[in-house]
DNA sequence: CTGTTAGCGCATTCAG
DNA sequence: CTGAATGCGCTAACAG
């Protein structure tokens, strides 16, 4: 590896002293115009690369933020960390992101790593797993600023007020329940996920409600809570068909599960939506597009995983109060797309 | 930010040196086993974590790998960055991710970034307008291993010998086409992508050398480029429309158009694969697994990551010649999902 | 406006 | 086996 060009080596070239050089070349006020432009002309010529480990050490800022994700894969999160990307880049940060798995223990080790690499703040969707912050308390302590998005603590004042970013999950499940009802439909299946999980928790509330407000008993042998594997999605399928009357819809709170009960469904001969209706939150937009019978709810994951960039910035450079009051919630609109009612 | 425990610390409350600190917390050899353990011991007490920026600085070693890919979001890339950031971090690295969008600029500027942040090594798979390796040239010089993975250089050897992982495209699209042909399928519509990437090319010539081999002659008005945007599969179904007479088959080299044609062609009435069969490149599980009608070619990214991994950290840590002799390739298997046939 | 001095936290010589 | 000394490249007081 070539030794590569430090401000020394401008320095020296142009007789000058390194403090300068390293403030020339960051523009400060306190280096006049005609010195600057000479150091980074020379800055250019040689190829000078600043190198961000020594800044970053001298200054203490790593100026990286840290992205935990369930599985980057999912489709939701890896468009969240596209956005995240994104705005993190426009305003000069890197990401460091790391997968939970949806495991407990790989979402402490992640925090581990996140804390030995000393990242400026933390944006996190929390594991499947994860029913206390006590994997937190170092964060908390050394009062790296964290935000919280989609997947959030549920009841986290115990450890101390933080932001949250959520998708308004319980208003659209509202809605999206209310939709099928309006269709005619009483007896609706709900396939959910851990109610420990605070957006699982959410849309099975807006059902509730929107039962309720309709006046339509709940019977909970209609609803079923699994982990929300793709197999899942095909053993609540079967369930359904060994009820001993038919369900009107189907609602999955969950996408992947929402497309292996259809497929299952449809595999046994059951015509969607003419037999049954059905509903899922989507957030694969190639599940959703490819197959047009299906109602889903849309949350963009870019949006979101921009705003947590401009949440923890703005917390990180101190525009924004650290010590929080209070819980602080920033929700943001799904889209209700309804196919079915076009055709 | 309470101020964290170092290693001199740790020196000042044992009465040794930090120096010895160091390496008793690293396990040298040259420690004695009791020293390491009381060392260790108070490490743990007093929550010692140690500072990656400083060891990175002090090491000129970032512990860090650069990624660049089109889109975090597309499915193929964000599984290959998940099976590069599972492995990168059994390996002890770092992942720093950049998207290019595609763009030839964002590329050039991430390149920038990462040279910036001094990354041990880089994994990259090509931006769409990515003609030359001009933007690399910096790379080259410090020798920073490089590992081109799918979207790869085609003719790379005018700078110098580089490692590529890529999938079996040629053949797996030659399979392909082959099943299509064993079907009875003659006219076979073709949309491909810039005959200047990777694995467009490779896929188009295995299209090629199947018909060849059929001796059916290759009609170039079935044959379409495109950039391989959403409307471009329905702008490739609209000119299929057009034609005076179907073809027997759709053969779109990417997953997104294949998606979007075929939606359209249902649409339109086309009954598939009663009227037209279709074969698509897809990355998408969720899409394949929702069109049963679709015969697609899987391609992992997942594993492609973890072999970028594997490649780029035996070339950072030199246990493999950096200078190569010649380019280097390594295959992927491709498989070819074939429904329709079972139905 | 510029130079001097002094580290950031750690790893690596070189002595003992 | 351990300690002392040095510096990675950069930033930030403090002087001038």
């Amino acid at each position: 590896m070539k030794k590569r060009t430090t401000i020394h080596d401008l320095a020296k070239q142009l007789s000058l002293d390194s403090s300068t050089v390293s403030r020339a070349l960051r523009g400060s006020p306190l280096v006049k115009q005609k010195t600057k432009d000479i150091v980074n002309d020379l800055a250019i010529k040689l190829n000078y690369k600043p190198n961000r480990l020594a800044s970053n050490l001298r200054s203490n800022k790593s100026n990286t933020i840290g992205v935990i994700v369930p599985r980057i894969s999912r489709h939701f999160f890896s468009s969240a960390i596209s956005g995240i990307e994104e705005e993190a880049y426009k305003k000069g940060y890197n990401i460091l992101i790391c997968q939970s798995q949806d495991k407990f223990k790989y979402e402490s080790k992640n925090i581990d790593n996140l804390l030995h690499n000393r990242v400026d703040g933390l944006i996190i969707s929390l594991s499947l797993e994860t029913r206390d912050l006590s994997h937190f308390s170092e964060l908390f302590e050394s009062e790296t600023p964290i935000v919280f998005f989609d997947r959030v603590p549920m009841n986290a004042l115990e450890y101390r007020p933080i932001i949250k970013i959520v998708n308004d999950d319980e208003a659209i499940s509202y809605n999206a329940t209310t939709h099928l009802i309006n269709q005619g439909c009483e007896r609706i299946a709900y396939h959910s996920g851990p109610d420990s999980i605070s957006i699982y928790n959410a849309r099975l509330k807006g059902y509730y409600k929107a039962l309720k407000k309709a006046s339509i008993p709940i019977l909970k042998n209609m609803i079923f809570y699994s982990n929300l594997m793709l197999k899942d999605g095909v053993d609540f399928a079967r369930k359904i068909l060994e009820l001993k009357k038919l369900p009107d819809a189907i609602y999955s709170a969950n996408d992947t599960t929402a497309l292996s009960s259809m497929q299952y469904l449809k595999s046994q001969g059951i015509r969607i939506p003419q037999d049954i209706k059905m509903i899922g939150f989507s957030d694969e937009p190639a599940s959703a597009m490819s197959d047009p019978t299906l109602t889903t709810v849309d949350q963009s994951g870019v949006e979101m995983g921009k705003v947590a960039v401009k949440k923890i910035t703005d917390l990180i450079e101190n525009r924004e109060e650290m010590q929080l009051q209070s819980n602080q919630i920033i929700t943001m609109n799904s889209t209700l797309i309804i196919r079915e009612s076009s055709r």
